[in-house]
DNA sequence: CTATTTACCTACTATATTGGTAGGTATGTT
DNA sequence: AACATACCTACCAATATAGTAGGTAAATAG
């Protein structure tokens, strides 16, 4: 079975909702939210990675360090948080960045492909990570 | 890159289509299909097993034989074909038939997935197999 | 200046899935 | 008997997933 999100997105997703329910803006510790989140710390530390060169989370060595938000929690949404993680986010191959597929123009089933498309990029850009917290989604 | 839906599910959907829009009811061999579409003959089968095991088609040994469709193209569901060939479709692995995660009381994230599942759901059972033969999805 | 704490970097691995290919067998028609 | 078709089994190369292991660099506390 294919799925859309891999750990990768969704681990990302619950240490930004965990970083958004502490206290914002105080750097933490990766170590106490893999604990809490039960994540392992160095399957982690690749991700972070990812988020902090997307510039979604600011990071900081030493003692007192960690990480956290590097905007205002209501700022994000979960695509963006997905799309940082996983690259592209699209439900078939056909839709992969940069494959242009000859058929393309004759294709019946590509405008089912777009439409999901559009169906799930706008889902998950209308959601807030804050929007989580409350369990309103 | 995951992705929710395969060649296998991309395949049959053509393969589908290619049967509707010919002369229904009457048997088409498979290598006919396979050529039109630009599908490999040898895969295409293992596809076309699932789609016959499933009641989607019969299938007709011998000279005059090949597949057809077993019901009225308008009475397929896209939704109906992709899960025959690939299964579950679902977005995530938290969802996979069969799973119970432990965190699923206290995660945040879940309600996403799940409504997530439930537009894609909903969506590809409302597109009905001859919607795509016009292009009006 | 040293010890400690943290992020960061590189390499490796086991397992599964995808997208096939190859070759033979069974069944039906002419 | 010849042929056309579906059906079955086995194999394979490439890629992605979900990690693990071990070290290096930077910041702070004492």
């Amino acid at each position: 079975m294919g799925f859309i999100v891999s750990t990768k997105g969704r681990y990302a997703l619950r240490v930004m909702l965990d970083l958004a329910e502490g206290d914002v803006g105080a750097y933490v510790p990766l170590k106490d939210i893999s604990d809490r989140q039960e994540i392992p710390h160095k399957y982690m530390e690749a991700i972070m990675s990812r988020l902090t060169k997307e510039g979604l989370v600011n990071a900081a060595h030493g003692k007192g360090g960690g990480y956290r938000l590097a905007r205002p929690a209501d700022t994000y949404t979960v695509g963006e948080i997905l799309m940082a993680t996983e690259g592209d986010v699209v439900p078939v191959a056909c839709l992969e960045g940069g494959f242009e597929c000859p058929r393309a123009e004759e294709c019946k089933t590509l405008p089912i492909w777009r439409k999901l498309d559009g169906m799930i990029r706008d889902y998950l850009n209308s959601v807030r990570l804050t929007d989580l917290l409350e369990g309103s989604p």
